[in-house]
Parts: structure tokens; sequence; C-alpha cells
DNA sequence: ATTTCTCTACCTATTTATGGGGATTACTTA
DNA sequence: TAAGTAATCCCCATAAATAGGTAGAGAAAT
């Protein structure tokens, strides 16, 4: 006779917590060993606990997701982790797999398979939401077959570090005057930035560097 | 023998909606008539259904659920509702309250009661969750007993409906002419909500603006 | 050695946003 | 009925952001 997989959630909203417990409920060899409703629980918790998997929301207060991935990184610890994110970002994706991220549940896709998901982490293998795949998949078809091309095709041209401070800066509600000042460099200097951030993340406006900037946690 | 209390579910999160379906099926006496993902669909259903339940989500694409409820009282439906919300705003749940709804549940509350809420409401009594009542309590202790005192004091000084549109759409990276052209209102209109926005929530700029909303939800 | 990238900076012009007013209509509430 | 609020619109002026260029210095890679 085979225990039950063990499985810990971390979520700051309760609803959604009591909603997987139940969805866990319906699978008779999985039981829901606790839950954690902040970054800073999760990171208590695994001092001296652990589980077989853990679900693991990305926007949390105090600790995130990806904050809490980086401690266990650090500490070496190898609990095994599917993330729940309510957007699709493929570079969060591959920043969490770094992490040691095992899975990858969007909260918006169609269907939700928590189970598949607990039970193809369980067994070893990695599970992504179909979401996710889709995206993964459009950045490797057609080109990138031979030499080690990284894939600068993506549609996020990685920034320079440079952007990324002004990025920061312009989230943080600054104008172009201020930045430049900040950074003593020319207003114009910034205006080439600006201009270079909307090309890069292919947002409308500064607004939208803003949300850019938060989806990617460059904040 | 009596027929099962019917609850349909209107929220654009598809696990959520999983979610309280598996925690309502632990109910015997409730049953899940079925869900909408947007306030449109939630229109529509309307039409030609009914279920002694709604729960709403007032985020969600489309209409949203505060839309949804303008359309219950314009045409004059009584459809008994339940609102989900991800924060606690005293104002919006007076505006709800206003718009005919009938409990009103905190996604962040620390233990959600959504069975108790469905029988309180289908008996014709109302519920709110403790976060709400801890803020309505919080309103009218000390003082405000005699005059019609605001409470003004409030952190949060509360967006007019129009505002969190406008706001909705700053946000979702449109200028102002293109947001008159959605709402169907004149630009120097829009301006004005710009105004008031930038007054009531006390930030800086546009992109002040969009943190406030992410940060807040109102997305 | 030559290309590529990053950081820097400028010019011109247009479009948006912000800040200060004021004002009307409709609705609710004291 | 008087007061308040929400929604709507206008004027004027300035500040800021966007869009299109060009371009040099230095570092890094090929």
């Amino acid at each position: 006779m085979k225990n039950k997989i063990s499985v810990h959630i971390a979520d700051d909203h309760k609803i959604l917590i009591e909603g997987i417990i139940a969805v866990i409920n319906t699978d008779e060899f999985i039981e829901v060993e606790g839950y954690s409703l902040t970054g800073k629980q999760v990171i208590e918790w695994i001092k001296s606990n652990s589980a077989d998997i853990l679900i693991l929301d990305i926007n949390m207060p105090e600790y995130d997701g990806i904050e809490v991935l980086r401690y266990f990184k650090q500490k070496k610890i190898t609990q095994k982790a599917i993330i729940l994110s309510s957007y699709d970002d493929v570079k969060l994706v591959q920043e969490m797999i770094n992490l040691g991220a095992n899975g990858f549940l969007s909260k918006d896709s169609a269907g939700l398979h928590i189970i598949e998901a607990i039970h193809a982490v369980y067994k070893g293998d990695q599970y992504f939401s179909d979401a996710i795949k889709n995206n993964l998949l459009k950045l490797y078809t057609g080109k990138n077959v031979k030499s080690g091309v990284r894939p600068e095709s993506t549609i996020l041209n990685s920034l320079t570090p440079r952007e990324v401070e002004v990025l920061k800066l312009i989230t943080n509600e600054h104008s172009s005057t201020e930045i430049a000042g900040i950074l003593n460099i020319s207003q114009s200097t910034v205006d080439t930035y600006r201009k270079s951030l909307l090309k890069k993340t292919n947002v409308k406006n500064s607004i939208g560097l803003a949300m850019y900037a938060v989806k990617n946690n460059i904040i």
C-alpha cells in the first residue's frame, strides 16, 4: 500500500486554496499537507517541513513565488514546485525553470489540470499548461535548429542594464527630466531609452512599460 | 422532497470556478447550474435563464460585476447575487447593495464561507464576509452616529464607477482620445476624470494610476 | 580589423498629458 | 428644498511623451 502524495499550497487568496483543496480531495492518491498565505510563511514552513509537491503562486505578499524559489535554490532545497500564475510570460517560465520549478499552471487557462500536473510532477515529469506550451513552441519553430543560437529572435529582446534602470525609474513615476537628473545623463538620452524600450517591449506607451515591468518583476 | 439550490458562477478564472464547484459539491443541497467567464456571458445567460443564486466576480472582462448588476437593475431583473471581490472597499459594497447584491465575499478573507453565504442568501438574508463587516463597523464606531458625517477619513477615497472605468482603460494603455471613443464621451470629460483620479489616488502621473490599479486589482 | 552593441546626445515635429479654472444636468439625500 | 455628488463638457496654457531621424565613443565579439 502506497502513501498519498502530499501537497502544500501557497497562495494569498484563501478561496483559491480552498478551491484547490476541494479539487485535490477528489483524487484518492493526493492529500493536502497544509498551506501558506505568504512567501514568508512558505520559507518558514520549508525550514522544518516538506511535501511531495508545493503549489506556489507567483503573486504573494512579503515574498513572491520567484523569491521563494530563489531561496530554495540558494539553500539547495530540492522541494518540487508547481507554479500558479495569472499570466503566461515566457521569460518568467524560463526564469522559474532555472530556479527549479517543475510545472507551470495558468489560472487563466481554459481547463485547469491540477491533478494531472501533480501526478506528472510527482513522477518526475514536468508539466506545463497549454498556454505556456504554445508560447514556448512559438519561440522554437522554424529557425534556431542548428548552432547554439540563442533565441534572440524572441519577442522579448532582452533589455540592456541601462534600459532596465530607466524602465525602473519610469515605473516609479519619474518623468524623463527627473530620470536624466537621477542618472546624470541628458534628457535626450532618456528619450532615446524610452524609444528603444517601447520598441523592444512592443507596448504602446509608458503605461505599457510600467505593466511590462510589473509582469517581469523589474520593480 | 425539496429541490436543490441552483447556483450560477461568473468569474474569469476557470480555476476559481472549478474550486467553487468542488466546494459546493460538498453540500448536498446546492448544485451548480452553470458558469460564465465574462460579464457579457452573464448578461446573455440571464436573458433566458436564472438560478437561485448568482456568484459574481467583480473583475471580469467585457463587463465587470458592477456593470452586470447595473444591467439587472435597469432591466428590473431580481436575480440574487453574491459578490466575489479581491478587495474590501466599503464604498463598493454600498454601491453593490444599492444595485441589489445580497452578499459579499472577499477572496482575501481568512475563511471563505461560500456554503454559508449561499444558504443565507437563499433564505433571504444578506451575507457579508468578516473583512467587510469589520470595515463597515469601523466606519460607524465612535463618531458618526448622529449627523450624516461621511467617513471621508478612509485611506482609499473610493473612486466612482465611471472613474474606475477610465482607470481601467488607462491601465490598458489607452490614450484619452481612445478612451473618449470607447466610452462615447468627450475627450474633455476623460481629461476631467484623469484629473480627479490623480487627485484621489494621490499619485504623480498615469503610471502611478496604472500601478494603483494593479495594486488594487482594478484591472 | 571590422562589425556589433551599448551608452550617449542632438534636431524637428506632433501628440498626449497635466494643471488651473468654470459650468450644466440629473439624482439622491439630509 | 437645499446640498451634495456623479457625469458631462469647455477654455487656456504648459509640460511631457512619442516618432522620425542622425551620430560619435568605447567595449566586446568574430
